[in-house]
DNA sequence: TTGAGATATGAACATATGTTAATATGTATT
DNA sequence: AATACATATTAACATATGTTCATATCTCAA
């Protein structure tokens, strides 16, 4: 009943799954992304690069929520901000990123 | 000191932005990608179509944590199973889920 | 150098999440 | 029907996560 190649194939397979520490670095960057405020963050500065305080209008946000998020944002090569006097301008630093976000849209509407 | 475009940009930010529920699916589904154990499997299910207790034996987890991460999977589409006699078959739902997986890895080996 | 504005940081808290053990449910075989 | 195997479910637990308040740091202007 059971198709030998296949048996073949998941006895091996075990091998060859490796934990990488690649798969880490794209596991944390996923579940970077897993989270609104981040997600509603990028997609702002998607449009226009921005300041803290900014974000924190734009988005309704306590500004400690946006500072601690951008520094996760930051962690992951997300965002990078310049300083600029008193202000930081934070923006996307890859296009990369909303590259990502569209095809996760198109999964997400494709359903059904 | 600062562009007129810009504030006008930003005043104008906060009606465009929306809280759709589409952004709420992106995350969910985002969020469901951040977890080792769950790229694990569906990088597992990308070699071959696998049964639970398979699931368990390749990747040396607990055959529960192998039923609940699939059910939060399944949730997602990202898995569907197909029973077989006394087990149940799970493979990918959808080729998608690599693309958007290889397009993270190359954004995470883009790094440096 | 003092004060005010902008941003970052630390601690505390409530909630969410992942894993496990125990058990229930489903399915085939005898 | 009884048993064994495969999978799902529940409850419990420890840990991780996101937000907030309070405060520190940095920068400019007076």
């Amino acid at each position: 009943m059971e198709d030998p190649k296949h048996l073949e194939v998941v006895s091996h397979l075990k091998d060859h799954l490796i934990v990488s520490s690649e798969l880490e670095n794209v596991v944390a960057l996923f579940k970077t992304l897993g989270d609104v405020t981040r997600v509603r963050i990028i997609l702002a500065l998607a449009e226009s690069t921005l300041s803290v305080t900014e974000i924190t209008q734009v988005l309704d946000l306590n500004q400690s929520t946006v500072s601690h998020q951008l520094s996760l944002l930051k962690q992951q090569n997300l965002v990078k901000g310049t300083r600029n006097g008193k202000n930081i301008h934070y923006e996307l630093s890859d296009r990369h990123i909303m590259t990502i976000v569209d095809q996760v849209k198109a999964h997400v509407t494709e359903r059904y």
